[in-house]
DNA sequence: CCAATAGTGTCTGTGAGACAGTATGCT
DNA sequence: AGCATACTGTCTCACAGACACTATTGG
């Protein structure tokens, strides 16, 4: 057996039973938003990194643990949405199929007893991240053995209610946009104007008037213009924006107005 | 022993160990916005209406059932809002007070057994209701001798973090407010716009113009207008209102511009 | 008459949205 | 020059907010 399995299995005591952290975690890459998902070892099933609860542990850091575990990142915008605790949710059809689980624990992935565990009815809290794609190594857990980006656009079939907590995350995240730190947390530090509207027109999902787009932002006065992009296209270059972060942040606690 | 204190304590086994909910349960009277509070047997301590959750509930069922056990509501506006979680929340410095935990097992309100299970670490979720204060008869529970409805303004010191939680449920009602059915589950079925009007200020906390305030209302063309009111006072008789229920919900799903 | 509150009207400033016009970088 | 995109300006309409005016009820 894996050595961590074992590790894993010993500490199976020292987690809350029935209770699970499920995270969101968004990036933006390619004019796309994205999620970081986990394949499962030797499957082609899908699933929000997640994790346990220890029982001297506050369920905001286990949450925290689980971002930092997949990413490395400490300091991201981490928020709770939604707690999902519907009876149905834990009937895991994949594992429910005895052949996946008895390949798995032939194969020293699966222990009998973490399958009991697994089968149990789990509460799960959601939350989600925001985060600079440019600057992650997503880390496959014990059980995975790939952790990607994955389009919004194009998920994959994933276990469990999980294509249903993303679901209830984006919603979160459109409702939440005036209030949340989403530029300064999905972009590079610096960009252009089109970098950030495309960022806005893809959680919205509507298209922004460019001009209308500009003339409000600036007005709004929180970025701070560099020096011109040299693309080498054909066209006008255009300016580097960063966020001045006090600003910035002085403004979501009112909110920034964009039903537009 | 209490004989429901007894069938009790036998179904614990039946509940989930380590989760729980927690109401907070709205009205509105005399311009004040209130809670629905319990006050345990023999004790000066108040807490939200909560309750546990069986291992064949779903978690919103259980919020849904504690709700109709101390309010006889079935139909009534109920959302989570969130999920509390530290390790430190459920430090229950009442019961930790050996005297008093003594008192109330000797007078059979508490047992052993289930002194030991409310002792344990508890995640519990907040759910928040929204209703119509004259038509309901509050409801103690077994281990409480009065139900009563308190002002916001007023709060007495709560057990464990349940004033915290109020001021969650709080926040997310004044962020909310635009979706939600404020006017139509709080108020009474036919009402005057400065009822309404009133209703808004004291959960946003900040007066609104008056002609303003009955300008934007009347346009958003929810209202229906009935005869005047005779109040018996030296001034101008008021017209009711009434929700037209179809108009406002598919105004509520859009969300109706409340920032003023 | 007056006091008190209800209901309506008016004015101003701001800002969203549509769209046109100018500027710039490269071929 | 011509193309593509960046940036800026202008116009209109709607509405929020301040405030004034009229209407009604009862003392």
């Amino acid at each position: 057996m894996d050595d961590f399995l074992q590790k894993f299995e010993q500490r199976l005591k020292d987690y809350i039973p029935g209770n699970s952290v499920d995270c969101v975690i968004f990036g933006y890459q390619n004019q796309r938003l994205k999620v970081l998902l986990l394949k499962w070892k030797q499957t082609d099933v899908w699933a929000l990194p997640g994790g346990f609860i220890f029982k001297d542990e506050h369920l905001e850091d286990a949450a925290q643990r689980v971002l930092i575990e997949r990413t490395g990142l400490k300091s991201v915008y981490l928020k709770q949405f939604y707690t999902f605790g519907n009876t149905q949710r834990s009937t895991n059809a994949e594992l429910a199929t005895t052949a996946l689980s008895e390949q798995l624990m032939a194969n020293g992935i699966l222990t009998k007893e973490l399958l009991e565990w697994l089968q149990n009815r789990f509460i799960t809290t959601g939350y989600f991240a925001l985060v600079d794609i440019d600057h992650i190594k997503p880390q496959p857990d014990a059980f995975s053995d790939s952790c990607e980006w994955q389009s919004i656009d194009e998920l994959p079939s994933l276990i469990l209610d999980h294509n249903k907590i993303i679901a209830k995350a984006l919603e979160f995240l459109k409702v939440q946009l005036n209030y949340l730190p989403i530029g300064q947390s999905l972009l590079p530090k610096k960009f252009t104007m089109q970098d950030l509207r495309r960022l806005y027109e893809v959680i919205l999902r509507k298209p922004l008037d460019r001009g209308n787009f500009q003339r409000k932002i600036l007005k709004l006065d929180f970025l701070v213009r560099h020096e011109k992009q040299m693309t080498g296209a054909a066209n006008k270059a255009p300016y580097l924006y960063s966020f001045d972060k006090r600003k910035y942040e002085v403004l979501l606690k009112e909110g920034i107005g964009f039903s537009s």
